[in-house]
DNA sequence: CCGATCGTGTAGCGGTTGCTACACATAGGG
DNA sequence: CCCTATGTGTAGCAACCGCTACACGATCGG
């Protein structure tokens, strides 16, 4: 059984929490599978190859980053908005999500597939939230965009920058001038 | 031999070309090897091991884009200065440079070396190398270092998404924005 | 009750990985 | 002229990779 089963779904969500714990990056089956309490041979059952289940890590996890999005209270102040999104964006799952779509993303620099559609994907759907979650904070509809661009491509940057710079004061200063600019935007 | 020598940094630098051209993730010896004219046998006779070989191609690579960037000619505001940097950023060598900064950064993220030591002083480079140019511009010195970092982190964002967003005029709406965020940080 | 489908374990395929043992050729210094 | 150091090709190791052939139990509709 290669597409919907509860099997299947039940594999996605442990193997999308063992990727968010040990990276995308040199991913291997067996001991995914052993960790899972599974084998690469059911693996291989449920999904149809690794390109397939990796995309599905990559969906089910791009799907919980957004919902913890979502979920985030509504900000007064677009500046506001963007440090909300910032703690957030550094606490357990939301971190983790994007930890592995910084992965995804630089596997899918060159051009490799499944990556590089899998991530077109991802950033379309992570750019809607943000977008929204602006919007609700009081940024007007035809500047929300472009302020959303800006604010997860800096928020990329970070998160590459973190194992080297925690507790580094320049990062919370970064974020604080990445929010004066984004409220500029949002005014002008 | 696995210190210097002329052989040595041959290898070096071909091996850096031939990274630069195919990416740092999945490297392995073997086609790396046909490819410069030698195989896995000499490279693991004048490197160490894998790792050694891939932190010099790392420092290589760093060394390249940072003479880039100290090359290029002085702006005459702190707006220009950032506009200048992404447009060399975007060309040629110096954004090979940072392809494979940003996939050691990426191997890096969960603290696995050599990627997390090289990467750590290979950002430090980098930083005074953007930290001087943003000076010669004008940028106030106790000011340089916290828009560098900001330039720094939004680029290797920008990047990131560069496979996704080539020609889309967000890109350059983005560095626009943080054009003006910069030489707001320097001007304050 | 029987055949078919579903799920699973075993075992293994062909290929690649980083790395190494060994032979040997060349060269330069005593 | 030998002896050591330096470089290189061959050949292979053990481990791992994604993936699959095959057998077998369970389950369920006829």
């Amino acid at each position: 059984m290669t597409r919907k089963s509860a099997r299947r779904e039940e594999l996605a969500q442990a193997a999308t929490d063992y990727v968010m714990r040990q990276g995308l990056i040199g991913l291997s089956l067996r001991p995914l599978g052993a960790a899972i309490g599974t084998s690469d041979r059911m693996l291989l059952y449920h999904f149809r190859d690794k390109d397939d289940l990796v995309s599905t890590i990559l969906r089910v996890a791009i799907d919980q980053g957004v919902a913890e999005i979502r979920a985030l209270q509504v900000s007064s102040t677009v500046h506001e908005a963007v440090l909300g999104l910032w703690r957030a964006a550094r606490t357990g799952l939301l971190e983790r999500c994007q930890l592995i779509y910084v992965q995804a993303a630089a596997e899918g620099l060159l051009g490799h597939e499944p990556y590089l559609t899998v991530v077109r994907e991802a950033n379309g759907r992570w750019l809607e939230a943000v977008v929204d979650h602006l919007s609700r904070a009081g940024c007007p509809p035809d500047r929300a965009r472009q302020a959303a661009f800006l604010v997860i491509a800096t928020f990329m940057g970070l998160h590459l920058d973190l194992p080297l710079t925690r507790d580094d004061p320049s990062l919370d200063r970064a974020v604080t001038d990445l929010a004066d600019s984004v409220a500029a935007i949002a005014g002008s």
